[in-house]
DNA sequence: TTTGTATTTAGACAAAATCTAAAATTTGAA
DNA sequence: TTCAAATTTTAGATTTTGTCTAAATACAAA
């Protein structure tokens, strides 16, 4: 499982003659340690936690320059820019009732069938986004108790 | 190939006692004749050539009603909020070149395989995005000409 | 034509993201 | 350790996208 990591965004600061600075470091490890896709204002309240001037422009720069690195991914969801640490293919699940959104695994799907596009296209890469309701919001099954 | 038109919408409109304005019926229009993804700014413009005074607020609760009713749907690209008059399934194709959007027929993919995921979330629709060059930005194979 | 209601408009407002210039920090080298 | 150069950060202004409001207007039914 690939993530993004401290180790190789450092390598890849000093590789650019970038600057390792804490704002940088508060935002990856903020990343890092993701169990979900924060939006650009989340990282912001969160980083502020750590460096309290932390500005929204050293946020915004910093994301997109991660972006461009190749070490996080944009995701948007509803009209939301959400910011994607997992760095192994993956398609997400989208809960329409509480907008959550989940990485769900490339072989949940097994392979996919050969795609042939009439346009003349050139396809890259693809995006699966599945939409419904998560495990917090699907309706459960009733259970018998014995009482 | 359904698509929004007119007549389906002036019917919705009546069925629920809402009125049938000028423009409402020009946006429709536009997005009737549209071969592309407009943005909701694009069709400001558009109703503005026809109805010099209609107000952003007018574009933005037209389409939000449109939406509802299900007569357009939202589709977002590189964080940008474009209209789809397409009311057929289908996927999407976004060239990263460009950043067109066009529409991919739902059997150019052929049946999706049975999708089983382990979290107990349910699935009730998905999308799929295709990305990469569009024939426009495609590199075209060197072609052998007889002097 | 009249009337009631929905709609439109212009502009205020809000949120998300970018840009700017000045101040501060990082880093490599002395 | 100190210095200088270059990058980065900050605060705030700005832009863009979209929503909200109150007053004016237009639709549609009688």
């Amino acid at each position: 499982m690939k993530r993004l990591t401290q180790q190789k965004v450092e390598t890849l600061i000093r590789e650019k003659g970038l600057k390792l600075t804490p704002q940088r470091q508060a935002i990856v490890e903020y990343l890092q340690g993701c169990t979900h896709h924060p939006t650009a204002d989340e990282i912001f309240i969160a980083v502020n936690e750590r460096f309290p001037l932390t500005s929204r422009a050293t946020v915004y720069n910093t994301l997109n320059w991660l972006k461009e690195a190749g070490q996080v991914s944009e995701v948007f969801e509803g009209g939301v820019a959400r910011f994607d640490p997992n760095l192994d293919p993956h398609y997400h699940f989208v809960c329409r009732a509480c907008g959550s959104v989940e990485d769900i695994d490339l072989d949940a799907f097994g392979p996919l069938p050969h795609c042939t596009l009439t346009g003349r296209q050139t396809v890259e890469s693809y995006d699966i986004t599945m939409r419904g309701l998560c495990a917090k919001c699907s309706p459960r099954p009733a259970v018998s108790v014995i009482l």
